[in-house]
DNA sequence: TAATATCACTTGCTTAAAGCAAGTGATATT
DNA sequence: AATATCACTTGCTTTAAGCAAGTGATATTA
């Protein structure tokens, strides 16, 4: 069994209401692969390297629909595949991250090259704005 | 049986190392009760009402030990309680929490107080070296 | 100073979620 | 028509969370 269904809430505090949303292991890494990486696909996320299991991916794209963080429409060109985008809700998620992403590269040891690192240090906004752009103006394509 | 240690890194992403750290429902909670509500025992972290368990909060307590998060020592004025505070380590959160709350607030119904939503939105970085302050200021008290 | 209370946990057990392998049904390609 | 790919689902095992009770150290009270 895999449930991930946000609770009652415990209490009404806002970090706990956005713990039981985003408080686990992988909802963060699958909008970083959407929003970051630029994956789109449930396939992509799941070769995405950090080794999610079948069942918690799909439960986790589910809840992230629910929730209204994502949404998911059928490919055009191959009726197979579905393809996932951010909301704006999801891509107000963006700060979350990059405050995320500065914060374990200041203090752990990871594998993010230096130039981005100091990129997104010293120009946060523009940096997330970048990315809000790409999403932005591919909805006025469809528009 | 209750674990958490930061396991083995499964990819060098920043945000995957600091999902590994407090990608989970309470490690953030209980910054929180220690940096906003200053709480700074394991029975006012017990109490403070959202029910997490006794042997979690104690795990989890261990594990911000561990990673430099959190520091404790024995109250001078009652020798059964252990006063925690935050580290640096743990201060630089302060941005990831308050983005946070942030977003929560806006996209959730919370009872977080709309004034004080108000100034974090209006004047994060004001608010966040208002709670670093009291931590470093209280440092120097002890020389 | 003996008895009781409080504090910060630990232990043992139950329940829920994560992890893993295999399977399914729809669509696409050969 | 046969095989492959895609986005899952199902069933089982393992791990972590949840809960109640207990422990040892220190503090307070009678």
């Amino acid at each position: 069994m895999v449930k991930k269904d946000v609770p009652e809430h415990r209490s009404g505090c806002p970090l706990s209401i956005a713990l039981e949303i985003f408080g686990d292991r992988w909802t963060l890494l699958i909008l970083r692969d959407l929003m970051f990486k630029q994956y789109s696909t449930y396939k992509e996320f799941l070769e995405s390297g950090e080794g999610i299991a079948t069942n918690v991916l799909a439960d986790r794209i589910r809840m992230l629909q629910e929730q209204g963080i994502i949404v998911g429409e059928r490919s055009t060109s191959d009726a197979r595949i579905i393809c996932y985008r951010p909301t704006q809700k999801g891509l107000d998620l963006l700060p979350v991250m990059v405050e995320m992403i500065i914060w374990a590269d200041q203090y752990e040891e990871t594998a993010a090259p230096a130039r981005i690192m100091r990129r997104l240090r010293e120009d946060r906004t523009g940096f997330i704005d970048e990315v809000r752009k790409r999403f932005t103006e591919a909805e006025k394509g469809k528009g």
